[in-house]
DNA sequence: CGGACAAGACGATACGTACCGGACCGTGAC
DNA sequence: GTCACGGTCCGGTACGTATCGTCTTGTCCG
């Protein structure tokens, strides 16, 4: 295989890292990802070609480290004013409110325009590539879904939940059809789909239980 | 916009069309799709690159086109043998087993070596390219989500299905979680994943109906 | 101490290769 | 005669590598 050296990470420059995660994210925000190329970024962050290459093994990569760094700094916004620093799912006892006010921020998460870009592209280059594709899960969406996870197994201590089912597949239930419509553009993706699927996943389709 | 004119299609050559199709499909099954190149495709099926830019817009089109012709093939083979010539979801009056054997063959499907690469290829090219990600939707992908819509509906209208549920919506509850860790590879797609999904989908995840 | 020095990451540039998308042939079928 | 065909050549762009001189950093000797 081919390891992709990385040299000395301690000699590495800091200031070139966040230029080139900030020309990345901007250019494929401006002309798209498939205009985006590592010569461009190079260019807007005034930084050698190699100095890319050196670090990053693909175009993509280099997205994904823009992405994880701007999550890492926008947590850590969070964690300092909202003082408690969880991030998790709330609990009011009622589950299918909790989780329709979540996956309605999803929604609106993914519909932004600002973001959309940068996301669809890093999620069709992992759909692809499965090195690319496995870091993107294990670094971006386990951990958002292992917070379902959490409170799906708390509603099942309260009794809310059925003791029978996987949190693990129980999450997917929820979040997969969000993805499915966002990632396909079957239908458009509404808070009011959000709460339907909510009611759906909970509730069962079959007439008798 | 670029009107992307097509010449006069009745002097067209069809085989020069099928060995494109066939050449395309070859060489993403080989090298993949990014290493797939349009000049690549005309010289394996012995062809001027100037006729592929004559009839497609884009290396995308060409593998769309390509799985479009290999699915009426096989359309059309099913129909001949099967006679009747439907297609359509079985309905033993048990809605969980019917859905379970359509469910688990689509696993088998997808998990299919051979044309795992040009489906991961066209399916990531469509999460980025708006236009023919809805030309993928409409020609391949909705006919089949239609299928299950009219199952659903039978299953209404005979009682076995909850009346104030929304078919289409029910469709991606069954095959969003499917296509969610096929596309992302979060967790191996298995038989037994689309026997628990089709469970939790029908019962609901609620302790109390 | 502090200056010399090696190591190595840096910005920059030049290079050969590959592919793009199109222009242009001569050929052959209708 | 028309026009799509297979084939070839073209300018342009981005790739990934190599190499330049510069700058920073850590070490070692006086």
């Amino acid at each position: 295989m081919s390891p992709h050296r990385t040299p000395d990470s301690s000699r590495r420059s800091d200031r070139s890292r966040r230029a080139i995660h900030e020309a990345a994210l901007a250019l494929v925000g401006e002309v798209g990802y498939a205009r985006t190329t590592i010569e461009g970024i190079a260019a807007r962050a005034g930084v050698g070609k190699q100095t890319i290459y050196r670090w990053w093994p693909s175009k993509a990569a280099v997205l994904l480290d823009a992405f994880l760094d701007m999550a890492a700094r926008q947590a850590a916004e969070a964690d300092a004013s909202g003082g408690g620093g969880e991030g998790g799912i709330p609990d009011t006892g009622d589950l299918a409110t909790d989780l329709k006010l979540v996956l309605r921020a999803t929604v609106d998460e993914l519909n932004d325009p600002a973001t959309e870009a940068p996301t669809r592209a890093l999620t069709a280059e992992g759909v692809v590539d499965p090195v690319l594709g496995a870091q993107f899960v294990e670094s971006l969406l386990e951990p958002q879904l292992q917070l379902y996870v959490t409170r799906l197994r708390a509603g099942q201590e309260s009794g809310e939940v059925r003791a029978d089912v996987d949190p693990r597949v129980a999450v997917e239930l929820l979040v997969a059809p969000l993805a499915h419509r966002w990632l396909l553009r079957t239908l458009p993706l509404t808070h009011a789909y959000a709460d339907a699927v909510v009611d759906h996943a909970l509730r069962g389709l079959s007439a008798r239980g």
